[in-house]
DNA sequence: ATCGCTTTACTTGTATGGAAGTATGCCGTA
DNA sequence: TACGGCATACTTCCATACAAGTAAAGCGAT
């Protein structure tokens, strides 16, 4: 019995890819080359360029016959369908746990960890504080593999918030957090399904700003 | 400025293998091989592993190293995290077009056709004709992106489609489309959205039943 | 007969070479 | 100076060979 699968090292290096461009250390244009990625690594250039064709499938790259490989630019119409899909899951998300009144710890837990990064404007574990409320919620409601069938499309997100981050100030995210949370805890249904579009709305103002301030890193 | 962007004969393989695997000749756990596949398209294993790679991330099929590629089982919480989605956003959806009252041509033209193929017991047709129906609802909202974005969910769904024509009458899932369609048309929103959100809940009652006559298809 | 080891066939993973195609810089010409 | 044609360097794509690992069949000993 296999307990632990050995990953690839094609694995390892489209997961290292995947990071880069999550965390916007490879931004949307950007060229990549298989023989010049292999060097850096150490391996030939068939491992990552099977890398390259994961990215592709992430919907994070491009990859162009004879012509060359890219990091894919931002779609705009994808990001608005992507937050589109949020609103309406995590609407009825919020509905489930406000009726099923479970344990909310661990959305309280990430709440006070996410204040706690904003103070000291620890970027990225404000993020990943971020990603483990909404998926705390989705624990709560007693669906966590819908939280993961999500990530694909938070992918593009995450991009987006990484330079929203610059932008904008995160204080009102912490606080309509807690505007959720505190309508679960009361119970209340109607108000914990508001609180959540209206958080998942904010995008909808964002987007068109960063979008014009750095306008070839988006498609439409 | 490249009109007609080729396509690879890896991504063709991986076409056709996609397009096997929902239509059923696939079935789960079936054992892949990439030379017994590349003798029989007359290839190379180098693209058929990369159709492999791109039938992974679909998450269609698992890639075991050194031991073999099978046609993945389908999971039943992905099958309900999907169903649920797909709940959310399209009772979204049907609010949206039921108060903006947009033309519904191309919604009642799919019904029709879901109603001959279902009379001429044309199973591709009807299953053509039922996602077509919901596209259209999608594209009558404003937002057709939206539908693209839930393919890759629908596509275990499709599979599992596939072996419910077997067990269950599909007159009724007609009927649930005439009742959405018919809300839609009135502009009733909120009878929109009830008519929407049972269409999609009959899944819950058919996936026990379809999973205890093929148990071998199906994993947790 | 049964258990355990060894061998053998088969799987995916990686490296390398060449083929097809694209973009770009250079050079000659008007 | 501006423009057209060509050579060159680069890209991804495919084929092939080899390496690493798994699983099962075969065989011998107990």
């Amino acid at each position: 019995m296999r307990l632990i699968r050995p990953i690839s090292t094609a694995q390892q290096v489209h997961e290292w890819l995947h990071g880069c461009v999550l965390r916007g250390d490879l931004l949307p244009g950007a060229r990549l080359s298989e023989s010049e990625i292999a060097q850096q690594v150490g391996l030939s250039r068939q491992p990552v360029r099977e890398a390259f064709i994961r990215l592709a499938a992430d919907g994070l790259a491009e990859v162009l016959p004879q012509r060359g490989t890219y990091i894919g630019r931002i779609s705009t119409s994808a990001i608005l369908s992507a937050r589109l899909i949020r609103e309406a899951v995590e609407a009825d998300l919020a509905r489930m746990v406000a009726r099923a009144r479970p344990d909310l710890s661990a959305m309280q837990a990430q709440l006070g960890a996410q204040d706690r990064a904003h103070a000291a404007a620890d970027v990225p574990a404000f993020i990943e504080a971020d990603d483990l409320f909404h998926r705390a919620m989705a624990e709560a409601a007693g669906h966590p593999a819908v939280w993961s069938d999500l990530e694909r499309l938070k992918a593009q997100m995450n991009r987006l918030r990484h330079m929203a981050m610059r932008h904008f100030d995160r204080g009102q995210t912490i606080a309509q957090h807690r505007a959720i949370l505190a309508a679960l805890l009361a119970g209340d249904a109607d108000a914990a399904e508001a609180a959540a579009r209206t958080h998942l709305r904010q995008m909808l103002a964002e987007l068109p700003q960063i979008a014009a301030a750095h306008p070839d890193y988006f498609t439409t």
